[in-house]
RNA sequence: GGGUCUGUGGGGUAGCUUGGUCCAUCCUUCGGGGUUCGGGACUCCGAGACGCCAGUUCAAAUCUGGCCAGACCCA
């Protein structure tokens, strides 16, 4: 095994061996960013999937599924909507070997699938709040650099989409969701900064968007997520209304929160090492791995002690392997670490006669277990390692802003700016200019640095009405 | 859309300038045997590649053309 390329200065050919070495996905299929998921990244997959499940559910979304397919005329009823995509979708035009007489497109997001039926299913103010979402795959003809997780070409994607019978609703909808994510973000030790795109980066029919940035090193930065306000934008063009108590027509207003496995590329981005990637436990496909050293003459003891107490950790719920391959100690945690296993149990003659187990957690900390309630313990030492990479990883996130006042600033940025803007558009396009990136927008959760009351524009000098707004690097 | 560069086993590479010593190097990987076993063991046997199609030539991984795929830069 070769070791990984240096993090910090090597960051995406790191970030490509870590995946590689963890063995989440296959990038050998034959369609540029289509790739395969291993047996292994599938079992994260569904982590991840079950803990989106788990917190959109707490707030009163259920799932559905649409159709893959849209027919032309539908997908093109909202302007800016279809310009946004038009450069993007994957078109079906045959079926056999006949044109067909209205072209398909494979859906690059839902909005123009769902929105049709939406108007059929609200008729009265009793049918709201529509809450509603879908796992599915959605397809996007990305014209960049493809990358695993972060930039492919079949996404896999959560959406959820929500009616709500007017704005201040759909408001607080954004917020239920913002919230759900925090929970989310909170069990993959993931810290995150929520900002109020500018409107030239808006989601295309938006009437905002909020996205979920996170910061990967560097000055660089993982859209992992957003949460949009449509206002009426869709709701107007796909004629979805109801009758209010007094008996009114109303158009519904509209809220989106999307998700995707960049996710699962920025648990990789943030909490890799040089020995690759890192899982919080929520997501190991193995949390805990059993590694039974044999005796000097064969003795048994310490395979059994780690069957037994394998059998013991399922029994509490625990994803656990016992790896008794033939390979040295060694050679299984080099291997087992770079798959990202949070807690290894080590388990030779000494322990299996004392009753105990030297666990080293997928940060380093070694501490021996028991004798007694070891599958206690076990769980207890789980616990402490997802403490630890939380705490590892807000550590790194306070150091990942820093404010500019001045454009000269901003170039060769090693982290995500906090820049005073007037909030003029023209302004904004010399920030990103200068930072070689873009402006993420205005925070709306506290931030890490505390930069007081903003001074005049960065870009123009104007000191009326100057806010504070994220600038960094996107990936 | 314009330009520059690059394609060698599953992954990473050497060889290419100057064609022949290449039925292609090394590391890793994979299958099997033996000795081993508290941080990437050793050893033996085996598997696996010149992006595709033409051309030049006695001879092509190497030169030429086209195609395909990818990377980077510019619009």
């Amino acid at each position: 095994m070769v070791d990984l390329p240096d993090k910090a200065e090597r960051f995406i050919d790191w970030y490509l061996a870590a995946v590689e070495a963890a063995e989440l996905t296959d990038k050998r299929y034959e369609v540029k960013g289509m790739n395969i998921w291993t047996p292994y990244g599938m079992q994260s997959r569904r982590a991840l999937d079950a803990l989106l499940v788990r917190e959109v559910e707490r707030i009163g979304s259920r799932a559905i599924e649409f159709p893959t397919l849209i027919p032309q005329p539908q997908f093109e009823k909202e302007k800016e909507h279809v310009k946004g995509f038009d450069d993007q979708v994957y078109w079906v035009t045959k079926g056999g070997a006949s044109a067909l007489d209205i072209p398909l497109v494979l859906r690059p997001t839902s909005e123009t699938a769902m929105y049709p039926v939406f108007a059929l299913w609200v008729r009265s103010h009793r049918d709201l709040p529509l809450n509603v979402y879908q796992i599915v795959s959605v397809f996007r003809y990305e014209t960049k650099t493809t990358r695993p997780f972060l930039r492919v070409r079949e996404i896999h994607f959560f959406e959820e989409h929500t009616c709500q019978a007017d704005e201040a609703r759909a408001t607080a909808r954004v917020e239920e969701d913002l919230a759900a994510f925090e929970r989310m973000a909170a069990a993959l030790a993931l810290p995150f900064a929520a900002s109020r795109r500018p409107d030239w980066d808006k989601f295309p029919g938006a009437h905002y968007s909020i996205a979920l940035d996170i910061p990967v090193g560097q000055g660089r930065t993982l859209q992992i997520g957003t949460v949009h306000h449509y206002r009426e934008n869709f709701s107007r063009p796909y004629g979805i209304q109801y009758e209010d108590p007094a008996g009114t027509l109303r158009y519904v207003h509209q809220t989106t929160f999307g998700l995707s496995e960049r996710l699962l590329g920025a648990v990789v981005a943030v909490h890799g090492d040089r020995r690759g990637v890192v899982f919080p436990s929520i997501l190991a496909p193995v949390q805990v791995v059993l590694v039974p050293i044999a005796a000097p003459g064969g003795g048994a003891a310490p395979v059994e002690a780690a069957r037994g107490l394998a059998d013991r950790l399922r029994d509490r719920g625990l994803r656990v392997h016992v790896d008794d391959s033939d390979e040295r100690p060694g050679a299984k945690y080099y291997r087992w670490e770079s798959r990202g296993v949070p807690l290894r149990l080590e388990i030779g003659p000494r322990e299996a006669s004392a009753g105990t187990v030297t666990a080293v957690n997928r940060l380093g900390e070694r501490t021996v277990l028991g004798p007694g309630e070891l599958d206690r313990a076990v769980a207890d030492a789980l616990s402490a390692f997802d403490r630890t990479l939380t705490a590892r990883a807000e550590s790194a996130f306070r150091s990942a802003f820093s404010v500019a006042t001045k454009l000269e600033e901003l170039s060769g940025s090693t982290t995500v700016r906090v820049v005073p803007w007037c909030g003029q558009e023209a302004c904004g396009h010399r920030i990103e200019a200068a930072i070689e990136g873009g402006v993420l927008g205005t925070p709306e959760r506290p931030l890490p640095v505390d930069p007081g009351a903003p001074g005049p524009c960065i870009a123009c000098g104007e000191r009326s009405g100057a806010r504070w707004v994220l600038a960094g690097r996107p990936l």
